[in-house]
DNA sequence: CCATTATTGCAAGTCTATTGCAAATAACAC
DNA sequence: GTGTTATTTGCAATAGACTTGCAATAATGG
């Protein structure tokens, strides 16, 4: 069983493993795409879990507080999606414009650019963001 | 005088050039930051022009619609910025984090990172976000 | 099982941005 | 300038993402 859903980091941090929390990990875990709140609430709902909207914004909220779950912010989409940390290394996404099918890119190419900018710009660079968005190749 | 203020690229498109746009564009034009919508509206009540912030919303979009104007969205801001395009290339940014200064980083890295993401994900690549935030040499 | 404390659901609120519509005004032809 | 007409504006209402207050519920530790 994935660390995730033994809630050892919620235990941690003095909170609790419940019922919604392990509904919405199993969800990401069974999941291979990023998903907004409004995805997890109706995808659980369909699956017959009784939550809250609210509630998946707090839980999204505290999983990643805990380091299990990743924010990410695309490009035009009014909304932040979430997905599993779960080992997997700093990588960033590309997005289709018409059917929405988002695909990991397996590589940061920011090391170099980042010592580049620190230097031009006196900045200490703290965090980037870098997403792509295109025609997947079934929408071409 | 800037070809932005005097209405070419309004009239070629059927619209008019009015007080509330050419106070938006001198806004944008004397101003060396992206600014937010709500922040066009209140820097423009100081100045004693009369707008509504409806108007400024909808001033934005047209400007970004006939190419005058770019709109960024920066990384955990919720919400959009605007700047000149006024002849300027395609470029990206990096914010402070303490207080909010945004800088241009008057390069773009990625002409061949996009070749290597279409070959490998066989997406046909539109568009990019690229951000980088930090903190400024007076916050440090 | 009980006591304690975190978590949940519901309602209400915040913030950014958009839309409907009548009143105002820019553009253009006289 | 005057008048005509289509565009633009302001105001109010609305939409959508997300947050907060609070009483009821449920997870933990003993
Ligand atoms: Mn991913
Ligand atoms: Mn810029
Ligand atoms: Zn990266
Ligand atoms: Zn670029």
């Amino acid at each position: 069983m994935l660390e995730a859903t033994t809630g050892q980091g919620l235990r941690a941090t003095g909170r609790r493993m419940t019922r919604t929390r392990k509904a919405v990990l199993a969800l990401l875990e069974r999941t291979h795409q990023p998903l907004s709140a409004s995805e997890i609430f109706s995808q659980l709902q369909e699956a017959d879990v009784a939550i809250d909207l609210v509630t998946v914004y707090r839980t999204v909220n505290v999983l990643k507080e805990i380091g299990l779950v990743v924010q990410l912010d695309l490009h035009q989409e009014g909304q932040s999606r979430y997905e599993l940390k779960e080992g997997r290394k700093h990588h960033h996404h590309i997005r289709c414009q018409i059917c929405g099918k988002i695909v990991d890119l397996l590589l940061c190419p920011l090391k170099k650019l980042t010592k580049l900018i620190e230097a031009r710009t006196q900045f200490i660079v703290g965090d980037h963001t870098l997403e792509f968005s295109g025609l997947c190749p079934q929408c071409q």
